[in-house]
DNA sequence: TCACTGACCGTGG
DNA sequence: ACCACGGCCAGTG
């Protein structure tokens, strides 16, 4: 297509979302690896730092299926509320405890799939 | 205008 | 095995 309104100004951060939002449903992600695919420019503070501006962003960013490396929710205190993230994840069929995700590996997902 | 911070991760000692 | 530091971009004070 050809956004009119659009220009060269993309920057990273574009991709950022883009990439979080093709997270399918059940599935999460790390800031690492998203960093890692978008490329060398980004590292994973500025995928956290992203994230918190995707709150600005439109559509919203499921931020809430980004997580650390750990599998931890680190970014869950900086939703609407402190346990809204691991909410929409358990209603993803996501187990979460202590703010851990179970099975973490299993429900990680790689964004080897899209080119 | 300049300097610092930020939802992290990897490597070195 | 544990502790400390560097790296990258953009926004805010």
């Amino acid at each position: 297509m050809k956004p009119t309104n659009n220009q060269d100004t993309i920057t990273w951060i574009e991709k950022v979302y883009a990439m979080v939002r093709q997270i399918p449903k059940g599935k999460v992600s790390t800031y690492g690896t998203i960093a890692d695919h978008i490329g060398v420019k980004a590292t994973s503070r500025m995928v956290g730092w992203a994230m918190n501006a995707s709150h600005h962003a439109k559509p919203a960013v499921p931020a809430h299926r980004v997580v650390n490396r750990n599998g931890v929710l680190t970014g869950k205190h900086h939703f609407a509320t402190p346990t809204l993230m691991q909410e929409l994840l358990e209603a993803e069929g996501i187990q979460i405890i202590d703010d851990q995700i179970q099975d973490f590996k299993n429900h990680y997902w790689s964004p080897h799939e899209n080119k």
